[in-house]
DNA sequence: GATGCTGCTGCGAACGTTCGCAGCAGCGAA
DNA sequence: TTCGCTGCTGCGAACGTTCGCAGCAGCATC
């Protein structure tokens, strides 16, 4: 489980060097359920091995790379705070998150694709919207807030 | 042309208190004719008087206070740091931004309606897209990247 | 006007992130 | 296997932004 050559095959291909450093931080990134901050991300490989001794540039240079290699992707929220995931290519990825109490939630927005036509023809410019955090009020905060 | 009747009025009517600084800082956003960070606007200021004493933590401050109040809006795009820019209640407000070259461009996106509703239905959030910051490229440097 | 409450400010420290640099190490060529 | 190029790393400093605190000052009340 060290070596993951889905990651390794990946970085290569595209004439990037495959670093213990990388091969770390993307396989913690990878097995983990859910969005993680480039501290975590550097927690849970130290959790590994202790002595391992990377760096938090580092992490944030690999899912720099990362990202550009369409492996990872990178979401920053309201929070400040940027937190990355693991890439599935096919899955929903659009981000809503509540201002309130900062809980988030993936949406497939079809809607966007039109976004990206209007974009075209309104600015001539060629939108990226694949990923996107979208401020917004949870059900609960907003039932919270309509009673008060 | 120093107290801005209508700055003070929508500050005072929301229970703010309307502070030397606060008038300074909105005016000098106010006659901007662009997005400006939070740096260029105290440099505004501090142009038109060099003794006011502003700090760069009460521009973020009030910079805060008046996206509160609908006054300003905050654009956090791909460079990082934050632009603000005086809210027309009625203009085009979304952004795409360039990732090559950095300038931006404001689009009025009817698509994005449907994605508030998209949002509602699908993840039951009340998502709030009034002002986004869209990645993407502008037609230069689009075509300079198409030919290379 | 004078007084008091409390929201606002300036300062400086801290946060998360990026950058510059010198040295290390992956990978292709010999 | 060894060698060399150069991309990557760790370090530490710097950036833009936020926070905590003590004191100041706006505004309502008298």
């Amino acid at each position: 489980m060290s070596c993951e050559p889905e990651i390794a095959r990946a970085v290569r291909e595209r004439g990037r060097r495959l670093t213990i450093q990388r091969a770390r931080i993307l396989s913690a990134l990878r097995h983990a359920s859910d969005h993680q901050s480039a501290e975590q991300i550097l927690g849970r490989v130290l959790d590994g091995d202790p002595h391992a001794g990377i760096s938090l540039s580092t992490v944030y240079r690999t899912l720099e790379t990362a990202a550009d290699l369409g492996l990872t992707s990178e979401l920053r929220g309201a929070s400040g705070t940027a937190v990355y995931e693991w890439a599935e290519p096919d899955a929903a990825h659009h981000h809503v998150e509540c201002a309130a109490c900062g809980r988030s939630a993936a949406v497939e927005l079809d809607s966007l694709r039109l976004a990206e036509a209007e974009i075209r023809d309104r600015a001539g410019f060629e939108a990226d919207i694949r990923h996107l955090a979208i401020p917004g009020l949870c059900p609960d905060c907003r039932s919270a807030g309509g009673e008060a």
